[in-house]
DNA sequence: ACAAATGATACAAATGTGGTATCATTAAGC
DNA sequence: GCTTAATGATACCACATTTGTATCATTTGT
């Protein structure tokens, strides 16, 4: 089991890069010399990032991306969601046939006091305390 | 994400079912009939648990399966280390062209407290908590 | 006009999850 | 011993997800 996906984790690379860069604006080509990512694939990261409104991107020649926020008003959580979707460990409910069972919703408590945990942990680190 | 996958489920099930039936043999159909898992799946997953030692089979006639501890000796993370695989939310360590970069080593730590932390609620929640 | 950048989108390989099918082996009970 | 009801072992398969790739259109600074 994975917490953290690829491409949550490259966009917090990138993240990183960018916000270090501050006001300059970075193009995708000096993300992929500098951060080793494939090409298209952090095209299309770049891109997500910007429709989620954490990059600003500015087209044509000297084009690229900028910080929308300060690195301490990104959390960690705020990019896993946008990759890997809002967190939901317990995805029991959603199979209707597992649930007449008492068990599981015990069971289903401790998962969701342990998905509360998770959340606030991940949801308190901010970017900026990848950068310093 | 899930926390805990439907082989792990079907398999709680099953002991739970199991281990209601005290020292009663427990043949495969009958679970098949009760808890409405396709056959030849619950089948693998009774393989396994009996090849990890939570269940001893009967073969032949009027076999079936017995719980080889108490609900009270086994917790879920026993279940779902065996069809999950170990617990391992950083899987950075692997990736070895991540590592260079000090930000994950921050955010790994966060992750191998949160890792802790989930083990130990996963591992203090007994499968006699799911009984009774 | 040209070059350097992003936008949009469709495709593809690798892997993981959930499930199926088949045949051999064992043991109880007549 | 024969039948029957059970498990053991193993190989296969369909689908979804992850991790990319490829292509072409559009925008913009010089
Ligand atoms: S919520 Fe699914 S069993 Fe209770
Ligand atoms: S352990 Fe992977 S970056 Fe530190």
């Amino acid at each position: 089991m994975k917490l953290i996906t690829r491409d949550t984790d490259y966009a917090l690379r990138a993240l990183c890069f960018i916000a270090k860069n501050k006001d300059k604006v970075t193009p995708a080509p000096e993300l992929v010399a500098k951060l080793k990512i494939p090409r298209p694939f952090l095209r299309k990261i770049l891109q997500s990032l910007d429709k989620n409104g954490l990059l600003k991107s500015y087209k044509g020649k000297g084009g690229g991306f900028v910080m929308t926020l300060k690195p301490n008003k990104i959390s960690i959580l705020d990019v896993m969601r946008i990759f890997q979707g809002a967190f939901n460990l317990n995805e029991c409910l959603l199979n209707k046939h597992l649930c007449p069972d008492i068990r599981v919703c015990i069971l289903k408590k401790k998962i969701d006091r342990i998905e509360k945990y998770v959340v606030s942990e991940l949801g308190s680190f901010k970017l900026a305390y990848l950068i310093e």
